[in-house]
DNA sequence: AACGCTAGTGGCACCCAGTGCCAGGAGCAA
DNA sequence: TTGCTCCTGGCACTGGGTGCCACTAGCGTT
């Protein structure tokens, strides 16, 4: 494997590729695990060496994903807001050069539109929600299983599930916007519910 | 089937009540259509059409839960502020007697344990989320697919699985406690997290 | 050059969830 | 009895996912 005629990770990049034209183009349920190996010119088996299911072919490397983020959270100041900092590991995760933008989009379209991915998001989110909760916990000397770390890892996922269906309905702003708005909402209690 | 030997529904709460028995002690993943259905004395073929998956037998009639849950949302006084409303709201939909507890505490087990139904609640929660973020909207007169019922539908759906996981790991405490607890740390912005 | 080791690949068979189709059978009305 | 309707169960089929095994490519050893 170490050095055959492409690199490495090529394969695995041709078929997160393949999957997601495929899926954008008919739906997700509607194409086959077969026809995405196909595509990317592997067997049916090995795309299922790639990506445990099919559905963990939209998300490409998330553990790479989830870890940044831990990596952003752990090196955060003390001083800074609790909220302030997840939000703002949240936008420099998802902050993608405009190149990489509408590959961003398809994904994320698909996963909040598909009810299969949708359904398998949570598991995803899962992963998030516990290096959040163990941030909160470092910051406020809390058991990561707590009341008060738990639910501030599932609201600030939730605002920023949100700020990302926002961003994909409105073309014009940028994703750290809306971020920002949902987080402020948030951090506020909504003030906006009060007017 | 308007009356037959026995009542209407009583096959269905069979099959729930032997799919809960079944997933409870031998894990949902380990347990087949076909077992249930056996042990819920029902053909296979039967079970698919009294639940569209394996995973909604585990819910039970939930679009009942969903109806009852919009009736107090559009019942509630306009004057009570948004989130109380949906506080209380989603209290009194939970609230069960005490001879129901038990299958309650089993029911939400499952769901916030087993990987496959966690990933299914995800569909679950998203009917929540609409008739909540319908409310909201009615409340303020925005759009039901902007940012802020989106936002506000999202984090109390957050509060409450998180506040439903405490009243899990915890016997003593009642669901509605817990509830409140979430509910008020989220409408005050999580001023924990600033002392 | 022949040997063995290792790692990735693909084919095959299998299990299981879910679905479409069709053949009964129970109840009811005329 | 006949006809209609609704529920049920059996059967076959698709598709996701997995275990097993055989093959091959690369590489170091002798």
């Amino acid at each position: 494997m170490t050095s055959t005629a492409a690199p490495a990770g090529a394969a695995r990049a041709r078929v997160e590729r393949a999957a997601l034209a495929l899926f954008a183009s008919r739906g997700f349920d509607a194409v086959t695990a077969d026809e995405v190996a196909d595509a990317a010119g592997i067997s049916r088996r090995t795309f299922f060496r790639y990506y445990p299911t099919k559905a963990d072919a939209v998300w490409g490397d998330f553990a790479a994903h989830v870890d940044r983020l831990d990596g952003l959270l752990r090196a955060a100041g003390p001083d800074r807001p609790v909220l302030a900092t997840i939000c703002a590991a949240y936008a420099e995760v998802n902050d993608y050069g405009d190149d990489d933008l509408p590959v961003l989009r398809q994904r994320m379209r698909l996963i909040l539109t598909e009810p299969a991915l949708q359904a398998h998001s949570q598991l995803r989110y899962a992963e998030i929600d516990r290096v959040v909760a163990e941030h909160v916990a470092r910051s406020t000397g809390e058991d990561p299983a707590g009341l008060l770390p738990r639910l501030v890892a599932a609201s600030t996922r939730a605002a920023a599930t949100t700020a990302f269906a926002a961003w994909l309905a409105d073309d014009r702003t940028d994703l750290a916007r809306q971020l920002h708005r949902a987080f402020d909402e948030l951090a506020a209690g909504f003030p906006t519910l009060r007017g």
